[in-house]
RNA sequence: UCCUCGGUAGCUCAAUGGUAGAGCAUCCGGCUGUUAACCGGAGGGUUGUAGGUUCAAGUCCUACCCGAGGAGCCA
């Protein structure tokens, strides 16, 4: 394989000339020198060359080069103070891979969020989204690593499925050949079988939830990691998604600094996510809701704002357990102390960004179950193999869906979560 | 579904009911250390759509379309 050379290791390069291939994503020029400022999706680098420097029809051509060009580029790196990154190439030839047309649309000066989503295409170019999708697929990569290096088996669960989880109001429906079908909201409940197969599991999927929510947190279309642990109860589960959430915090924080420096991460903030975390009963919460000036009556779920209130009484994420029964789905299972709240907990990311996670430990007993499938409408005839799952071996088990793209919110410090995934979906958004 | 705000040049925005403009981008020219470079010049418009009021509508009225922010909703 022939020897390749990356913005990202330009470090090691110090000294050598090496050919550099990617996009002209910047243009300065005084004269009969150029300053051309290359990326190539591990980074960004400026170039710089002066006329003489290579043939004059090469430097006229990099003169008048449109942006977005594709380009190789041969040149000895060197640091420099003046330039941006620490280093600059001072080039010695030059070859145009493809001319770009001349109106390439995003500029550097500002630009309004419809314009930007309409071109998300483009967009992912920039220098931030760069920064945002790749700290996205770094932080996949932990959690990923936490659990296969736990002995989690990962186990895909179906897209298309019969039947609706709870209430079809929310479920995107299409066709299976002649029957109806749903797109998956969660893996949660296939994972409850693989779990009792394979001990500990996990499923990276996306979700579709077809709600008409329209907020910096939603998106039509997410991506979740469940994991599922047979004989596990709610202390257990609290322990893995804080060490799950942390390990996914550092890794990021150790190899993606220069991305979350493009961001202007206050990087502290993330420093400080280590286990423990506090853990709270909802009761708890709401009691502090109640302190905070900000009134809130036990029993009812919380909203944005009472989530928003919450976080900021801490400075990491906070676990919030026990939440009624009125609130939560029919596979919690309830508190063997308090038979009005489940054995469920949340994670509210801290700086105000509301929940991350949302888990707990699920209804062992077949019988009961049955009820509560019956008093919430499920249809039970479609679920006789969920109930296989009580009906033979049944253990104490239990687990939690964490939001990938709301944990990159937040360890991006973003306002808006449709930064987070390439092409977002959203409500009044399907394109590009 | 509801509330609020918005839609004018490729982009971001101006324009007392009275001649549609600026900055950036693009193109042409200048500049040997630029950092969203700078300087000079040029081209670029069915003011979201339809109707109405008026001597005159980007501006006022009505309806609709589209978008943004939020609420509700969201295991």
């Amino acid at each position: 394989m022939r020897q390749r050379y990356y913005i990202g290791d330009i470090g090691d390069y110090d000294g050598r000339e090496v050919t550099l291939e990617g996009w002209l994503s910047g243009r300065r020029s005084s004269g009969k020198i150029l300053f051309l400022q290359m990326r190539d999706g591990t980074g960004f680098i400026q170039c710089v060359v002066g006329r003489g420097d290579v043939d004059d029809e090469i430097f006229d051509e990099l003169a008048a080069l449109p942006m977005e060009s594709s380009l190789r580029l041969t040149g000895r790196v060197a640091a420099d103070a003046r330039a941006p990154g620490g280093f600059e190439v001072s080039l010695v030839g030059a070859e145009v891979v493809s001319t770009a047309v001349e109106d390439y649309p995003i500029t550097r000066k500002e630009h309004g969020v419809p314009f930007l989503m309409d071109h998300r295409h483009l967009w992912i170019r920039s220098s931030r989204q760069f920064a945002v999708l790749r700290i996205r697929a770094t932080a996949i990569r932990a959690a990923k690593n936490y659990l296969d290096s736990r002995g989690y088996v990962q186990l895909d669960t179906p897209i298309l499925t019969p039947t609706a989880c709870e209430g079809t109001t929310t479920l995107f429906e299409t066709n299976y050949f002649e029957e109806s079908a749903y797109l998956s909201q969660s893996g949660q409940l296939y994972n409850e079988a693989t779990a009792m197969a394979f001990g500990k599991v996990y499923c990276l999927s996306p979700a579709f939830r077809a709600e008409k929510s329209k907020t910096r947190r939603h998106l039509i279309e997410f991506w979740q990691i469940e994991p599922e642990i047979a004989f596990a109860d709610l202390d257990d589960i609290m322990d893995i998604q804080e060490e799950l959430v942390a390990e996914m915090v550092a890794t990021v924080l150790s190899e993606r600094a220069p991305e979350l420096g493009i961001l202007e991460r206050d990087v502290e903030a993330l420093k400080r996510v280590e286990a423990p975390f506090p853990r709270i009963t909802y009761s708890e919460a709401v009691e502090l809701l109640n302190k905070a000036g900000h009134s809130f009556e036990w029993g009812g779920d919380f909203g944005a704002e009472d989530e928003t209130v919450l976080s900021n009484q801490f400075d990491r994420p906070a676990m919030v357990t026990r939440y009624p029964r009125a609130v939560k789905p029919f596979y919690m299972e309830n508190d063997p102390a308090d038979d009005r709240v489940t054995l469920s907990v949340d994670m509210l990311a801290p700086e105000g960004y509301g929940e991350i996670v949302g888990g707990g430990q699920r209804m062992m007993d077949a019988a009961k179950l049955e009820e509560r499938m019956r008093e919430d409408g499920v249809p039970i005839d479609d679920y006789q193999w969920y109930l296989d799952t009580r009906r033979y071996g049944a253990v104490p088990h239990g687990g939690f869906g964490l939001g990938i793209e709301r944990v990159v919110t937040w360890i991006c410090g973003l306002h808006h979560i449709r930064e987070t995934i390439p092409f977002p979906r959203m409500l009044n958004r399907m394109r590009p």
